[in-house]
DNA sequence: ACTAGAGTATTTTTT
DNA sequence: ATACTCTAGT
């Protein structure tokens, strides 16, 4: 048994007879939450305090005392990411792979476990698809016009959302509140809500959602099988327990509430003793009966971190741990080993303005002989702070600190352009993390559905995505006789499509394209068993015409698709087949970034959870963007904490220097408005916060019809809050709109009309290029043909170290850092 | 069946 | 402003 190898492993890693070295380098309070295995526990782990560490530690603690197998540990997290991550660092500590855990992974992925091993008590089978959010909405869409509604006026995206928030409360149609539905469709949301379920079951399909739900129906309806997950799982572990919403709450107290004594409780050892750890390994073969009654459940997480309330996450699961499960050890991690004291400062000092927090305080005991103190900088609008964050970053990597170690992290992705305009023309290396996803593009998901097709001819939404696609004269009208019958009769659509090639209930034409597309996937459907997934993939792809059709489009991006058709088969070689693929796939929907490029990090602050870097850039901190305006709106008080725990966040992902970022004016919605600094802003201890002097550096050209006004040379802020100008920002706030930050409102107007050819800095550029052309020659040269991912294909026309000027085909000329090319055949 | 033009929305994101 | 979606017209 794999399982037991792990453990065997476990037992030989522990070093010598006395204390197990992985739990040497641990501080007091980290032990105690690693060796507190009885009873439930709660490790309120703050920002950079070794939560990873702790989670990761008390598995191989478990494995190591033997008081587990592998497979008797539940250990839950929400990303694959961070699952990936428990895995590979419980396999270091193990020594080894981890492939006997097999129940550590995120929620989805184990609801999914469980639901293919019970599918038939959901009344789906257990080879039920699993849907995404575009499947979704498509699918809601139909309903909503099938019951004769108005699709514009009833958006199938907001009732999907509608759903998902009933699902993220553990909520079925029967249960929902009767506000909620006849707040949609004049009454019918319920019955929406009803069609829908009933459609999926039909589809022999899931969403999201379901795989929550369903489990949770299933253990609910069925004790006896509960029972037995409840001997199995005799260690769970929950990791972010602050962003749990309420189904995910349920399915944990379902698993870890067994019923009062099954049977008289044992002594329980203490779990401290290691050396007797050998006398109470469990001996292989079958699983054994719990013999405690109480619940060893440890949950991981930070309510100051909990900034998902909007999709659904409930802090208060947290805030309540102690009622839950009553007699709850609650550990604080406190001691920080990331930031700074000045960074630490700042960021307690600001999330102390929260209330019905669960208090805790981080400290540092390091003492930095460099530890600066957060910085505060203003600027005129959002093109300088770009500017000046540019500068900032090129005078850091002039002191050789890796551009991997910094970070611009914004609230709204928006706000992202202007960095990346700005370092493209610096020629700064970036990687945006996050943004739109591999496997949400359409030809991924046009190639995904063929696969679909192919594995379950019956998944009738993969059969409408690409029946006519590429086009083959299958329109509308052919497609809805198809549905309607299908729907009629309770049959998949390439059912009823195989039935109608034989009549002539439609025109040759179109009967013909059918009979071929009909005839093409009962070919690639033989093929299934016989070929390998891989080269099947290909095949369909090419034999349906899908790659051609991109070929033959003559649009910017139409190769850069086939790239990513290539990388889609590139990495379906790691599974075993196409179906394993395609489950893997509904579950994962990131790819990974290039990591061996150094470059600046931008990304969103809900992105950056769990991240860490030397230098955080934190641009926006406005009022109406940084809180947002909206969080304001829609969630009051408690939107405003949440904010502030985004802002905390924030700051706590900074090591060692953190720039915070205001500007005057930003453009939203394609108008320039101007902005007050953020309430956040005052809500930050003077101590350990300095206003920054005005970067003397960009100030005086590049500035557009700005120029002449004093401010560029005065700058309001000096070095602390008691400044005049400082002031000035308050006194602003009260009146923001006449503030425009002195006499200069009309200006902010023109600047709409400057556009891409208004006056841009030129300066910088000269020494950067004259710099890196030396150390790197290009491995591009003039006429070479190339590729971009934005612009296209083009021809190279001239080089300047890392920067080169492309005509484009189609987008015309422009400069592009090298590192964004490819070189075409 | 395809394209052009109008209309609309525009925080955050996982699975 | 801009990008995306949907409709209506060809």
């Amino acid at each position: 048994m794999a399982a037991g190898g792990i453990a065997a492993r476990a037992m030989a890693a522990r070093g010598g007879p006395s204390t197990a070295d992985y739990l040497s380098g641990l501080n007091p309070e980290q032990r105690k939450a690693v060796e507190t295995l009885d009873g439930p526990v709660l490790v309120l782990a703050g920002a950079g305090t070794g939560k990873t560490r702790v989670l990761t530690t008390r598995i191989a603690h478990i494995l190591a005392s033997g008081r587990a197998y592998p497979s008797q540990i539940l250990a839950v997290t929400f990303t694959n990411k961070a699952a990936r991550e428990m895995k590979e660092r419980v396999g270091v500590l193990v020594g080894g792979a981890v492939e006997g855990m097999p129940w550590l992974g995120t929620f989805h992925s184990i609801g999914v476990k469980l639901l293919r091993r019970h599918a038939e008590l959901a009344g789906l089978r257990s080879d039920f698809t699993i849907l995404d959010t575009d499947d979704v909405v498509r699918l809601i869409k139909q309903i909503i016009q099938a019951e004769g509604l108005d699709d514009k006026r009833w958006p199938a995206k907001q009732f999907s959302g509608m759903i998902d928030g009933w699902k993220n409360k553990g909520l079925l149609p029967a249960d929902i509140p009767e506000g909620d539905a006849r707040a949609f469709a004049n009454g019918k949301g319920r019955e929406l809500y009803a069609a829908y379920q009933a459609r999926l079951k039909t589809l022999n399909a899931c969403d999201f959602g379901d795989l929550l739900l369903h489990p949770i129906a299933i253990f609910r309806a069925h004790p006896d099988l509960l029972r037995e997950y409840h001997d199995r799982f005799r260690y769970i572990l929950v990791d972010e327990y602050q962003d749990t919403n309420t189904a995910q709450y349920l399915w944990l107290r379902l698993l870890a509430q067994r019923p009062r004594s099954r049977r008289p409780t044992p002594t329980h050892e203490a779990a401290a003793g290691f050396a007797d750890a050998g006398a109470r390994f469990i001996p292989a073969g079958e699983a054994p009966i719990a013999v405690d009654q109480r619940v060893n459940i440890c949950c991981v997480g930070d309510d100051d971190q909990s900034i998902y309330g909007w999709r659904g996450a409930e802090v208060d699961n947290i805030l309540r741990f102690e009622k839950d499960f009553p007699g709850a050890t609650v550990i604080k991690l406190e001691r920080n080993y990331r930031s700074t004291a000045h960074i630490l400062g700042a960021a307690a000092h600001l999330i102390a303005h929260n209330e019905g927090r669960l208090g805790k305080t981080l400290f540092t005991e390091r003492t930095d002989p460099e530890d600066v103190k957060v910085k505060v900088h203003a600027a005129w609008d959002s093109e300088e702070e770009a500017r000046a964050v540019g500068e900032e970053i090129e005078q850091l990597q002039r002191q050789k600190h890796p551009l991997n170690n910094m970070a611009i992290l914004v609230r709204a992705s928006f706000q992202m352009r202007e960095f990346e305009d700005r370092f493209v023309t610096l020629g700064l290396n970036y990687r945006v993390i996050g943004g739109p996803r591999f496997y949400e593009r359409q030809e991924i998901r046009d190639a995904m559905a063929y696969f679909r097709m192919v594995c379950q001819p019956a998944d009738d939404l993969a059969f409408e995505r690409i029946v006519n696609v590429p086009k083959r004269g299958l329109g509308d009208t052919t497609v809805r006789l198809i549905h309607d019958q299908a729907r009629a009769r309770d049959i998949p659509m390439f059912q009823i499509a195989g039935e109608m090639i034989e009549t002539d209930e439609m025109k040759p034409k179109a009967r013909k394209s059918l009979f071929d597309v009909v005839t093409m996937f009962r070919r690639w459907q033989g093929l299934l068993e016989t070929t390998p997934h891989t080269e099947l993939a290909e095949i369909i792809l090419e034999e349906s015409g899908y790659t051609d059709m991109w070929k033959a489009d003559k649009s910017a991006d139409a190769p850069g698709r086939l790239d990513n058709l290539k990388e889609l088969i590139r990495s379906m070689e790691s599974f075993e087949s196409l179906r394993g693929f395609l489950e893997h796939v509904s579950l994962v929907m990131d790819a990974e970034q290039n990591e061996n490029l150094d470059a600046v990090n931008i990304m969103t602050l809900h992105s950056a959870k769990g991240l860490e870097f030397d230098t955080v850039f934190l641009p926006g901190w406005e009022e109406g963007l940084f809180p947002h305006q909206r969080s304001l709106d829609e969630g009051g008080r408690a939107g405003l904490e949440e904010e502030r725990r985004l802002a905390y966040v924030g700051l706590t992902r900074a090591k060692r220097r953190c720039h915070l970022w205001f500007v005057s004016n930003r453009r939203i919605h394609g108008l320039w408005q101007s902005t007050i600094p953020s309430r956040f802003l005052d809500e930050l201890p003077e101590p350990h916060v300095e206003v920054a002097e005005t970067d003397s550096s960009y100030g005086g050209y590049g500035r557009g019809g700005y120029g002449q006004s004093r401010f560029d040379t005065q700058d309001p802020f000096t070095n602390s809050y008691s400044t005049p100008g400082w002031k000035r920002a308050q006194a602003n706030r009260t009146d923001a709109t006449r503030t425009n930050w002195g006499n200069r409102s009309g200006v902010s107007v023109e600047r709409v009309g400057y556009g891409e050819s208004g006056p841009r800095a030129r300066t910088i550029e000269g020494e950067l290029i004259a710099k890196s052309a030396v150390d790197t020659p290009s491995r591009f040269a003039i006429g070479d043909r190339v590729f971009h991912m934005k612009f296209g294909n083009g021809t190279v026309a001239m080089i300047e170290g890392n920067k080169l000027t492309i005509d484009f085909d189609r987008a015309g000329q422009k400069r592009v850092l090298e590192s964004f090319l490819e070189a075409t055949a």
